[in-house]
DNA sequence: GTAATTATTGACCGAAGGGTTAGCGGCGAC
DNA sequence: GTCGCCGCTAACCCTTCGGTCAATAATTAC
């Protein structure tokens, strides 16, 4: 916020103490996400934001703040608010949407994502206070699906073979399977296009188009 | 092997450096397993194998070459022959087998799929050999379900709405949503049967029975 | 019995890690 | 001007870490 304003002239004439450490937040982030939190030496964070260690220990007591902090900016993109998009569609298109948007900040924030799971799988400690936001986030995802499924059920649009929360429970795992397909597998497109036609065909009961029944996403 | 007869004794009469080697095996399992590689000092290894430090490194060179023999044994259980169940069922039957038997598998040895997953998430270097390997299970099983599919869609026993790879590729996707689902969020038990239930009324377009309408395993 | 080979150890080493401290330049208040 | 605070640094401290080494038991070989 004002750590860029501040940065008004062209070069390197930060002043406010908010540059440095916004410089430091940046390095750290860098570090953390693509090595990991024990492999990153304060060191190394002071080298890459060109500042000196004992700089990083005046903004943020240890290390672990440091880290926190750095958790916390990552997860700032996740929040997003996609409320507003909805008021035209047909539930069966806001499903969609909806599953495309999931499929879509996967595909862009790839790295994040790796390093927000691997990170919460392998470190319990760190992990507390992240589930927490984690899962506020994953089941306000869920509960818009529910939701609309409910709708959709009633409106006849899909089918009522599984109570609402079934098949949104079904639908996020299958989402999270090809998540992780994409994060394992190299190469491998994640076509949200693809993806999205299956998942709505499953979904809706729709006959899917030729191209589509050979679901590119999962071959 | 001979690890386990030699120590007929009762008590800690070991001899062979086979007993030892497996003792810091054991050991270092446990602690890369729960903490991880760079969490996990020699000097932990060595308390917990009641042995000095220095004999580990008498039998591995390195921490690395230690690490890599870990990770080779926590696999081991990963690869299992289930051929001879096939025989009698039908195709159907063998594919529930399958689905059933993912599941199984992965509530049993959960702390070793968690391991596993942050380890190949975390770290490429040494994710690049267990990449390999792990690749290979995973399109073995991969496989088996293309080639059930397309027998049970010759014999008409289920929809032939996608391809066998397509299918088998949203199959496992399901599978592994359910596999992180499970890892996440604690207390989520897993109930094999249900989500088996789900996923084959999904494949087969089966009706189900109205306690699988609500899908447990997702709820 | 003894020589050689195999297991095992305590003590040690240099490097790197997280964190501290004393101090320095600059700048606004008075 | 000078006092005091803010932003910042070089040098230092202590601990831990991966790894080595020389010495010593314990086995085996002959």
């Amino acid at each position: 916020m004002s750590a860029l304003s501040a940065r008004a002239g062209s070069v390197e004439v930060r002043g406010g103490s908010q540059d440095s450490r916004d410089e430091i937040l940046k390095a750290a982030m860098h570090l953390f996400a693509s090595r990991g939190f024990h492999e990153t030496s304060m060191s190394e964070v002071a080298r890459e934001a060109r500042v000196s260690k004992a700089l990083i220990f005046w903004h943020f007591k240890t290390k672990e703040e440091l880290f926190v902090a750095v958790l916390n900016r990552l997860l700032e993109p996740y929040f997003i608010d996609f409320s507003e998009e909805a008021g035209v569609l047909d539930e069966r298109a806001q499903l969609r949407k909806l599953v495309e948007f999931y499929l879509l900040f996967v595909r862009d924030n790839a790295s994040s994502v790796r390093f927000f799971i691997a990170q919460m799988l392998h470190d319990q400690h760190f992990a507390e206070g992240l589930n927490e936001q984690v899962l506020k986030l994953y089941s306000g995802y869920r509960n818009m699906l529910i939701e609309l499924i409910s709708r959709a059920q009633e409106k006849n649009l899909c089918s009522r073979q599984f109570t609402p929360a079934a098949a949104a429970g079904f639908l996020l795992s299958a989402l999270n399977g090809i998540l992780i397909e994409h994060l394992f597998v190299q190469n491998h497109p994640l076509d949200p296009e693809s993806a999205t036609a299956m998942v709505s065909g499953w979904l809706f009961g729709e006959d899917l188009k030729p191209a589509d029944r050979e679901g590119k996403a999962f071959a």
